[in-house]
Order: C-alpha cells, then structure tokens, then sequence
DNA sequence: AAAAAGCATTGACCTATGTCAATGGAAATC
DNA sequence: GATTTCCATTGACATAGGTCAATGCTTTTT
C-alpha cells in the first residue's frame, strides 16, 4: 500500500523508514470503479489524490454541458481541485475515474499537519507544485501559439501512454477542441 | 529598498527584523526601462524578479515572428522562466519592460541558499508558487471552456489595473487572439 | 447471444477568428 | 514643434473549427 506514493517521495527527498511510518498514519487508501466521482462539482475538496494504479481526469462542464478536462493523472501522478482544497470553496471542478483506479489519498488536516510537522513534506509538496506549474505553462503556451496540429503531435509525443489508454475524444476535450475536430486533423496527419 | 518586497513576505510569513536583514543580503535591485530584456529567449533564466515598480511581460515567439504573452507582472507580482531558472536549460520565453520598472532579483544561488537555510523562505516560495499555479489553471480553463467575449470581461473584471495600463494589443496576445479580433469583440460588447 | 451504449468517422453547412491592407489619431522621439 | 512610430479600428476576404446528423464498429451490459 502506498508503495508508488513513496517512491515517488524518495525520488524528490529522501526518507528514512521512520518517517516513512510517520507520513503513512496520514495517508487514506481509496480504490475507484471506472466512472465513480472522487469529486463532483460544488462539493469542497477534502483530498489531494495520488494515483498508484488507474487513470483519473479533472474537468469542467461549461452552461452549455460540454465537458473540458482540465488534467489526466495516471500512476504517479497527482490530482485535486487545489483551489478548493486550499480554500474550502465549493469545487469548480469534477474528478473521477477513467479506469478502475487505486489511489492515496491525504486529508486536508493531514497536509495541514504534515507541512507544520515534517519540513521533508514540505519540499516535497513545493517540488510537485513547481513541476505541475511549468507542466501546465507548456501547456498553456502551446494552446496560444501553436496549431492544433503540432499541439497532437506534441501531446502524442509528451504523453504516448494516455493516448493509448484514453478514448480520443477526452484527448480532444483536454485540446479545447471537439471530438470531430480532433478525427479531422488526425485524419489529415496521416498522409504524412 | 525591496519594500514591497518584504510587505508582500510578511502577508505570506510573518518576519523578525533580523531574518528580513538575513534575506536582504540575497536580494539585489535593478531598474528596466520601458523596452529593456530583463530576459532573451535562449539565453538561461538567472533570476526570480520581484516587481516593485512597473509593468514586465513574458512572451515566446512563434515561427512566423508572432509574439504570445504568457504573463503580466506588476507591482507585487514575481515574473521568471521557471522552467530555465530551475533547469539551467535555454530559455524559451523573453521578458521585457512595458514601462520603467523597478525590481528586485533573486539569484539562482541566492534562492538555492535561502531555501536550504531558512524554512520560511520554503514556505515563502511554495504559497507563491502555489497560489501563481491556481491563477493560471483559471486561466487555462476559461481558454479552453470560454467564449472570448466572456473571457475579456473576466480579465477586465480580475485586472481592471492591467487594463488600464498595457496596450490592447498585448492584452489580445495574452488571451490567444488578434489585435483585430479583440477590437472587434470589444466594438460587439459595447452594445451592451 | 442479444441489445444497448459508447465511440470514431464523415459530410454539409455555419460561425468565429485570422490575414492583409488602409486610415486616422495618439504618443514618443528628435 | 515637427516627424516618426505606435496603436486601434474597419473592411474584404480566407480559413480553422464548431454543429448537427448519419453510419458502422466496438465494447459493455444484460
């Protein structure tokens, strides 16, 4: 249990065993059935969420009821709504599991507690937080300056695994593009 | 000197005098005027700036020469290529002045130092890093999930200031559109 | 095994945004 | 104060992407 959620750690600070013992107390094992909700919408959000095993999105559903997925989060990754967990505002967003999915969670009294107790959490909170940031500045950048085209190819290239394991239709959604769009433009790629 | 600086520490993480005057030894000032790089694109990112003064702008530049402003930063505001800063890899965004600026720069060595020496300046640098990495998950979304008209009303709404003090130009770069398509938005909106 | 649901693709058509060029005014520079 | 540069706006036209509807295939459910 927990075993990928330390690894993950030791890679960015190293533990003891100890204190392994000692995050582990604050740490909640969840598994997920393909298309439960770990969040919906206007709920707050109680937990920060890593991924041992599955496959999870975050997103949005605009008046119009189209979805936007905002995140994937596969093994290893991380998932939350971070402004409603940071300020117990009602979530904008939904989670929930693309696949049968196990995860770790920590409570919000549990991230309070451990970033006031253990400096070793802190690092590590703010070296994860630093990677998501340039990870969704890429992100960003690409969306306002790039093709959709190149933006598939880049997608393709950065993250072959999702593409494998995702329908394309949530691959298009997470472009801001439409599921026809993405047919369209994968359609025209191929010539070569 | 670093005034604002430490205002905005203190609202983060409350300082003694004696860590303020610890921390001053890392900082240094720096005026831009209007125009100047504090940043070129290939050239490796060496500082976090702080801006105490006056309005910077990060942007790439795609193949067909088009800039893309992936942020803002005035007063109060920190502004850097992360990615570059922390990787020592090219950088892939410029940063200039909008107007006379004044700064106050952290250092690669100085933030490596501050971040082994003192917790509060960890602690510092993850709710900064934290609360820039919420703001532009808002922003994504609403690229991804809004219409442009919706999202100038909202950027005129959450940065009136900005509005106010950059060309319009650059305020349609920032959201991924033409100098053309904003005022024609604009000239839309009116009506209403 | 049969039925239902989910998914990718395609066509026809529509809308938003981009491109290019011209204009006039404001601001910066000399 | 004159000149130049920068900037916002507008028109005509081109293109990317969205919408709606239909089809056939695959996966899931019963």
């Amino acid at each position: 249990m927990h075993e990928l959620f330390f690894e993950s750690f030791n890679t960015k600070v190293q533990l003891t065993k100890e204190e392994e013992l000692q995050i582990a107390k604050y740490l909640t094992p969840k598994k997920l059935r393909k298309k439960q909700y770990l969040l919906q919408e206007g709920d707050p959000c109680k937990y920060v969420a890593f991924v041992e095993k599955g496959a999870l999105r975050s997103y949005s559903v605009d008046e119009k009821g189209n979805e936007h997925i905002i995140q994937f989060a596969i093994e290893g990754w991380t998932i939350s709504d971070l402004y409603s967990f940071l300020t117990d505002e009602p979530a904008t967003y939904n989670i929930d599991a693309i696949e049968d999915s196990e995860l770790t969670l920590i409570s919000k009294t549990a991230h309070e507690e451990l970033l006031l107790t253990m400096p070793k959490f802190e690092t590590f909170t703010r070296l994860n937080i630093t990677g998501a940031y340039v990870a969704m500045q890429k992100r960003l950048t690409s969306i306002i300056s790039s093709l959709s085209e190149d933006r598939y190819e880049s997608f393709n290239a950065i993250y072959p695994d999702i593409v494998q394991r995702v329908p394309q239709h949530m691959i298009a959604s997470y472009m801001g593009l439409t599921p026809e769009t993405l047919s369209r433009v994968r359609k025209k790629m191929v010539g070569r």
